[in-house]
DNA sequence: TGCCACTATTACGCAAAGCGCAGTAGTGTG
DNA sequence: CACACTACTGCGCTTTGCGTAATAGTGGCA
């Protein structure tokens, strides 16, 4: 099974996790993604996803210059993002819990 | 979330899991996916599951005449399938866990 | 000076896969 | 004869992760 697919639907929940810490940015985001042992995370989809948590009201954005670099678009969980958290969390955890159960009885 | 975006990649892992119990046809697998758990599952991404997999060599398939409605076209795992079970579940048991220490960073 | 390497973001288009819906068809019930 | 349930197929849509290219700033090295 190719596991990028398995990321599907699943980029925004940890995207939210890893912003619900502490405040980040893009890159800054994938990197974290990857020492979390989401390695095999393209940059360009961690982007996307935050601009589209952004679009979708989830986020908040601001620049922050950088003294090694260009400038960082920071984004960090406002109300509405927390809120899609605690619901995303909730249900990645009744539906991994499912999965369990269906291979544990294939065994 | 749309818990249907979760089902990407493991959709398949899912039907390999039902039909490794027992084989199984089309509106069965539905019926017993939705059983396990995932009752939001559609009958046409079963079906479309169970040609994908055995287009890939992972399935046998007979037909089997029925006398409570129209013909059932059975399919079970070969080793090709029982090979794929094995890495998918695998690989799905890596991710989830690496989603689950993730999650419980974020608390 | 020129050439990388690393940081940092955006945009374009592709491909996979689940789903909605329509269509076909067999059996049994009222 | 209409309807419901079983059973399968095909078409087109949408979402979403990814590959790739482009842009741009900083610093190191020969």
């Amino acid at each position: 099974m190719d596991s990028s697919q398995l990321l599907k639907g699943v980029l925004d929940l940890a995207v939210l996790a890893v912003l619900k810490e502490r405040d980040g940015y893009g890159y800054d985001v994938v990197r974290r993604l990857r020492e979390a042992g989401l390695d095999e995370v393209g940059d360009a989809s961690v982007y996307g996803t935050l601009r589209r948590l952004f679009k979708a009201g989830a986020l908040t954005s601001y620049v922050v210059a950088s003294d090694e670099g260009p400038h960082r678009k920071y984004y960090g969980l406002n109300d509405v993002g927390r809120g899609m958290y605690a619901s995303s969390a909730r249900t990645w955890a009744e539906f991994s819990a499912t999965m369990a159960s269906l291979l544990k009885e294939a065994e």
